[in-house]
DNA sequence: TATCATATGTAACTATTATCACCGTTTTAG
DNA sequence: CTAAAACGGTGATAATAGTTACATATGATA
């Protein structure tokens, strides 16, 4: 797939010509490895990343450097911070970080408001992402909110065998604990748990998912 | 003051005459008294409501009936899910209830989106109204994932103190156990060490907080 | 005033999660 | 090859929050 075939098959919602045109020539392309961090804390933006493939996990950072994992976005989405950082200039206040290998085409700050103006499909666009994050962050509250550790723990591991695509997965106890707020302790017993009730298999550095 | 300086006074962002005019032409004028529901869970919208005088609670609740609070709105602002139920004719996902007597005015669901195309100001207050409710949004999941229950009580108490101009609260043990999912025993308890270090004063349906 | 519903106080117990301590195993770096 | 670092398992203990149970207090109202 060329540039504007990649662009139409994961943005299906923009229909107008023109604004597919735009995208192809204003657009710069970008790739990025697995584990870099996209956009990071107190970091200004100058681009909006429309992602084309692989998927980006969004973190959260309080004062005291606690942090915890929101969501992922995947490819066909943007991230709804760097539009409110490019409309009024902000900074950001969440970290992205690339779960896997990822493809993006980045969109410079100024054409966010001219395209409004412009595109109906873009203002949908735009609608839709915030609609879909506050979703999504709506959804991550209830976990924290109303779940206890171990089902939080599950549904962390199946949202990263889905977007990963596979139901084995590369991580150490520590690293989840870190995304779930909890200790590495707390993490490496109620994993136990899971793989005595057969929910899971486990490794070194390794969490097979058992479907 | 009439309609049309409320408006300006409380939305100084709309700078267009035109919008102004269409603001005060084709908005309904509506009030509501404290505890009224403005939105519910599972509703399909029909106005977005600009919010001119009072304040409004947003919760949430999960598949199985635990309610959480999770932000004020103001004066000045609205409910960032109705542009999203307006724009995809979606049915709400929170409850707003209106936390003092409230002044309204009710914009038809089809202009948001023809605002959208005509007016500059109209497009940076939806981008703005999204982003400030994200930022809101984000606080609340800070407070939720990474502090202790006395520390949210005492946030919950100050922001009401806040939205209500009165240092003097008229509300029930269980009433604040409900917004915070917790029990009425352990939000009595936690209120008694408050009032033990001096930080509130306990009266039957009413919290003092001492400056 | 007597009764009742609602609100609050509190002890005792349980459940969940966090922390501390220490162990063995596996991988990595020199 | 060896030492160090990283990873994971697990017991003991502590802190926090939820549950059960019951007593008392307050205000409304018949």
């Amino acid at each position: 797939m060329n540039l504007k075939e990649l662009i139409q098959f994961n943005f299906p919602i923009f229909y107008e010509k023109e604004l597919l045109q735009e995208l192809e020539t204003t657009g710069q392309f970008r790739e990025a490895k697995a584990g870099d961090v996209i956009i990071d804390y107190g970091a200004y933006m100058k681009m909006i990343p429309l992602l084309l493939k692989g998927s980006i996990r969004i973190l959260r950072e309080n004062e005291e450097g606690n942090e915890i994992f929101l969501y992922y976005l995947e490819s066909g989405n943007t991230c709804a911070a760097s539009f409110t950082c490019c409309m009024q200039e902000e900074i950001s206040n969440i970290r992205a970080i690339a779960e896997e290998d990822i493809q993006m085409i980045m969109i410079p700050l100024g054409k966010m408001e001219e395209w409004m103006g412009k595109y109906k499909s873009w203002r949908n666009f735009v609608i839709s992402t915030y609609s879909t994050r506050m979703d999504e962050l709506l959804k991550t509250v209830d976990l924290i909110a109303f779940k206890k550790m171990d089902e939080r723990l599950l549904n962390y591991l199946e949202q990263k065998a889905k977007v990963q695509e596979s139901n084995t997965l590369h991580i150490t106890h520590q690293e989840i604990a870190s995304e779930l707020n909890s200790s590495r302790e707390v993490i490496s017993r109620l994993l136990k748990t899971l793989e005595k009730i057969g929910e899971i298999k486990l490794g070194r550095n390794q969490i097979d998912l058992i479907a």
